[in-house]
DNA sequence: TTGTACGCGTTATCAG
DNA sequence: CTGATAACGCGTACAA
């Protein structure tokens, strides 16, 4: 059951490879008509299907992209995803998806197998600690691109949530309502992921903004795992928050299983706003104030933005920070 | 600036291309010690690269496979992706992710193109419209496996959740708790989909086991934008459900939000009984009963699987249903 | 140990 | 309109 080339087409057409070649490549100009139908009889008899890593071979393009999310279990990533490969499906590439781990080795390993691989180009949800890496792709000229987190100093195009308004806007709301004691609560803070420091910074801005003064006691980054502890700590003190943000979905479960466990009132006692939004925002007792963000469009608008730089349609040197805008969605957790 | 092919490096180590292959390759039984720092050395210096796609060629293998999935925004899907993906970077292969949308024409596409880019192996979430398909790629004894849908009459692995037992084990649950008219609801039954109708099938079953009379009027399939005029048709019925089983996440979601509209009590008013785990379980309220089942492990062995039949490990000839064990896990809506 | 020569399947070029 | 022939980059007998 050997596989069948386009040489064994040609050979049962009686005819040269290069004929072939150009009848399946739609360059019939001069065609014989008896030639074209001689071809199509041979390829359905033989079931030729082309072999495309032949063609790639010979064209140095292999019609696949690579995506390297930190984590496809995120519902980011995934919005994000399945954008992209929605793009690349409606413009016949493929897309090879990538986990990270937020692991810088994990991360070069993938970068440069994909390279080997000849993929046409790149998005990434940068670790950041691979610099030197990036660096080298883009003197190379590599389509490249960068999803949700930025690299200082890289000229290399990047697609980011305008964080800091997301949390002045959830700031501003809580003001406006009244509140005192705001905190935010974050995964930890150690790491330096942009969308977790812009948030912070946000957040500090606008507390300034409106004259309170920020007390480093009510920004609250902890690793999943010991929120629960961390957050008794935090309300047993004198002044408890009496109002927090959370830095993303995870986390506002935490806040939840808390404010549940300790009985507290929703938004009397404390009131919640969610950064991301969840599935059960409306259906919740009570229903959710979040901030979402467009991330399925963020996802289409760097694919649409990496395959037109892969044809060359768009310069492929310049670059830009492409950033979106948060929305409120005011439910009654605040 | 050119591309650095094996050749450049020959040149520049003033050796031969074999030797510089054999030396990639990991061949060095008989290498010079010299050679190798040669060799070494100009890799280095030229910062060589190899061109997997043309290994490829020769070696007629590409280290990809590919997952067609119904849709990656599911949680499911998402999942059993992740596990894939980390059982193939483990073993140094990566994973294309298409979407089929349950559009055979769609998933027919896509087999091709990715069998024509000579990927290793495939796991597909079937839509079932393509046994013509299937079956000449089992014919070729290409790689091919199916997660969480089976087609009938097929001779292919499939990697099932034991459907019938979730629904059982709900009915059961409900039955233990005194609860009468016990209602099903999922999206739209005219698809035969596996889980949806073994759902069904299995909830049928328990009702008799237990000397009930099936309803037709209480199994309900419902697309997601109508599910609330629907439920509200049905609790308006002489004798409405007093219990319910959710057969995916999205339909939960519908239930809650008409539990709450209608100021029903769970699970006074209504029981509830979620089929797939969901983030919010525990801190809903009150806390949702819900049947779990191994999303991550059904991923791994599936990729453990296609991975071996890949390296005739095992023989990709035969084939069986490998069915997952939901479980219950109890909390307050039921 | 190393070098030569050829094959992998397709496409491009250039005669004819 | 069609057909040789040479790439594409790598791997590998086989020869030396």
């Amino acid at each position: 059951m050997k596989k069948i080339t386009i040489a064994d087409v040609a050979k049962h057409a009686n005819i040269s490879k290069s004929t072939v070649s150009q009848y399946l490549n739609n360059r019939f100009d001069y065609m014989g008509e008896k030639t074209k139908e001689r071809i199509a009889q041979s390829i359905r008899e033989l079931d030729y299907k082309p072999n495309i890593v032949a063609r790639s071979l010979k064209q140095k393009t292999t019609f696949t992209i690579g995506v390297i999310v930190a984590n496809m279990l995120h519902v980011f990533s995934t919005q994000v995803l399945r954008a992209i490969e929605d793009v690349c499906h409606a413009q016949d590439y493929h897309v090879i998806v990538c986990n990270s781990d937020d692991d810088p080795k994990k991360e070069k390993k993938y970068i440069e197998m994909l390279h080997a691989k000849q993929v046409d180009g790149l998005i990434v949800f940068p670790t950041g600690e691979n610099k030197e890496l990036y660096e080298g792709m883009v003197n190379e000229q590599f389509p490249l691109l960068f999803m949700d987190r930025f690299v200082e100093g890289l000229n290399i195009d990047s697609f980011l949530i305008e964080n800091e308004k997301a949390a002045k806007i959830a700031v501003d709301h809580f003001v406006s309502k009244g509140y005192e004691n705001i905190a935010i609560l974050t995964k930890e803070l150690l790491k330096n992921v942009t969308p977790r420091v812009e948030r912070v910074q946000g957040y500090k801005k606008a507390l300034k903004a409106h004259g309170i003064e920020v007390a480093e006691k009510f920004i609250i980054g902890e690793e999943v795992e010991h929120i629960q502890e961390k957050l008794k700590e935090v309300f047993s003190l004198p002044t408890p928050p009496r109002a927090i943000i959370a830095g993303n979905d995870l986390v506002l479960i935490q806040i939840l299983q808390f404010a549940k466990e300790n009985e507290m009132n929703i938004p009397e006692d404390l009131g919640i706003i969610g950064i991301d939004e969840v599935s059960f925002a409306s259906i919740y007792s009570p229903p959710l104030t979040t901030i979402s963000y467009p991330s399925y469009e963020m996802g289409k608008d760097a694919a649409e933005l990496l395959l037109k730089k892969i044809r060359k349609e768009e310069n492929s040197m310049s670059s830009e920070i492409h950033r979106y805008q948060p929305e409120l969605i005011e439910r009654r957790s605040c």
